[in-house]
DNA sequence: TAAAAAAGAATGAACGTTCATTTTCTATAT
DNA sequence: ATATAGAAAATGAACGTTCATTCTTTTTTA
C-alpha cells in the first residue's frame, strides 16, 4: 500500500464525527473529547491533523461544501440551455439537500452562525460559480429577471434549505410530487415574464 | 412609583445584552459573566430572573419572537383582500427584518441551530397563525397556489432571511427597489397562474 | 533501529452556578 | 415626617466541573 503517512481514514472519521456531533449538539457543545472517541482516535490525535477545533471546522465546512457543489455541478454541461440548466443544477441541489441531509444541515448551521471564520466562508462561496454564471447568461438571453445574483439564489435556490432543515425536524415529508412543486416556484420566481 | 418587585428594566436589559452576545459570538462562546457585565448585573442576579442559561435564551427566543409577529400583523385585517393582506403582511416582515435587524438574525441563529429547546420552539410557531390563515383563504379563492403553508413559506418568506442575513455581513445592501423585486418574486412564487 | 504516529494522563483556564453577605426597599410605629 | 426592622434583591467571591490543548511515553512503521 503506498504510504500515506498520516491515514487518511482517521481524517475522514474526525470530519465525519464533527459533522454528526456539531448536527446534533452544535459548534460548541461539542468536545474535542466526544469528537475523538467518535472517531476512535485519542485527543491527542486530532492536533496531528488539524491544528485546533476551530481548525478542524473550517476544514470540514470546506470539505462539505466542495463535494456539495461537486455534486450540483455534476450533470451540468455550459452547452444546455439555460432553462435546462437551471432544472439540472436545482434538481440536483435538491437531491443532494435531501439524501444527504447531515451534510446539508452542517452546511446550514456554519451558514447561520458565526461557528466559520469569515475566511473559510469566502472561499465557501467560490464554489457556486457556475450557476452565476448560467445566471449571467439567462439574464443577457432576457430569460431571466434582472436580478442580483444574491436574489435569484435567495428565491430559487435558498428555499431548498429552509424544506430540508423542516424536514429534518420531522414537520413534513418531500415527495416527488412536493420537489415539482418546489420546483415549479423556484422558477416562476426568477424566469422572466414574458 | 408602582412597586414591581424585581425591576423590568433589568430583565430587559439581560435579554438584550444576551441578543447582541448570541448573535455576535454565538450561544455557547457567550459566557453568563459577559451577559452580566453588558447589563451592568451581577451574574449571580441572572438567577433571580431566569433558572438558567437555556431558560434565558429559551425566554429570550419567544419574546423576539412575539415582538416580530406583533409587528408582522399590526396593520393587517381580516377584512383585507388575500391578495392586499399579503402585500401588506409581507412588507412588515421585511421593514422588521431589515430596520431590527438584530432582532431578526437572532431569530435566524435560534431557527437554524440546536440552539432552542424544542417546546420553545412550537410556542414561537403558533405565532404565525393569521399568515396561515389568510393562506387558507387564498388557497380556497385559487388565488393562491394549492402548496403546504411550508412550502408557501419556503418562497414567499424565507427568503427575506437570507437576504437579512447577507445584507448584514455587508455584501449586499436592500433599497427600495430590490425591495419591490424581492416582492415581485415572493408574490409570483406563490400566486395561482390564471 | 530510528523516526513518525498515536496514546493517555496532565494542565491551566474558563465556565455555569451557588453561597454567604451586603444593600435596598417598604411597611409600620412613633 | 422619621426611624427602624424585616424582607427582598443584588452582589462578589468561590466551587466544582469541563474543556482545549500539551507533555511524556509507548507503539507502529519503514
Amino acid at each position: 500500500m503506498a504510504a500515506l503517512q498520516k491515514s487518511i481514514d482517521k481524517r475522514n472519521a474526525l470530519i465525519n464525527a464533527t459533522i454528526d456531533l456539531v448536527n446534533n449538539d452544535g459548534f460548541h457543545a461539542t468536545p474535542m473529547s466526544k469528537i475523538a472517541k467518535m472517531a476512535c482516535v485519542s485527543p491527542a490525535t486530532i492536533y496531528l491533523y488539524f491544528e485546533n477545533k476551530q481548525d478542524l471546522v473550517n476544514k470540514t465546512y470546506i470539505e462539505v461544501k466542495s463535494n456539495y457543489t461537486a455534486y450540483a455541478f455534476a450533470t451540468y454541461d455550459e452547452s444546455m440551455s439555460v432553462e435546462k440548466g437551471f432544472e439540472v443544477i436545482w434538481k440536483r441541489i435538491a437531491e443532494f439537500k435531501l439524501k444527504e441531509s447531515a451534510h446539508a444541515m452542517f452546511l446550514a448551521q456554519c451558514d447561520n452562525t458565526p461557528m466559520i471564520d469569515e475566511e473559510s466562508r469566502q472561499e465557501g462561496i467560490k464554489h457556486l460559480q457556475p450557476l452565476l454564471d448560467l445566471w449571467s447568461r439567462g439574464k443577457k438571453e432576457g430569460i431571466i429577471k434582472p436580478l442580483s445574483d444574491y436574489m435569484l439564489y435567495a428565491y430559487s435556490i435558498n428555499p431548498l434549505s429552509f424544506l430540508m432543515i423542516t424536514q429534518n425536524r420531522g414537520s413534513v415529508k418531500l415527495d416527488a410530487k412536493e420537489l415539482d412543486q418546489a420546483y415549479d416556484a423556484a422558477w416562476s420566481s426568477i424566469k422572466a415574464c414574458i
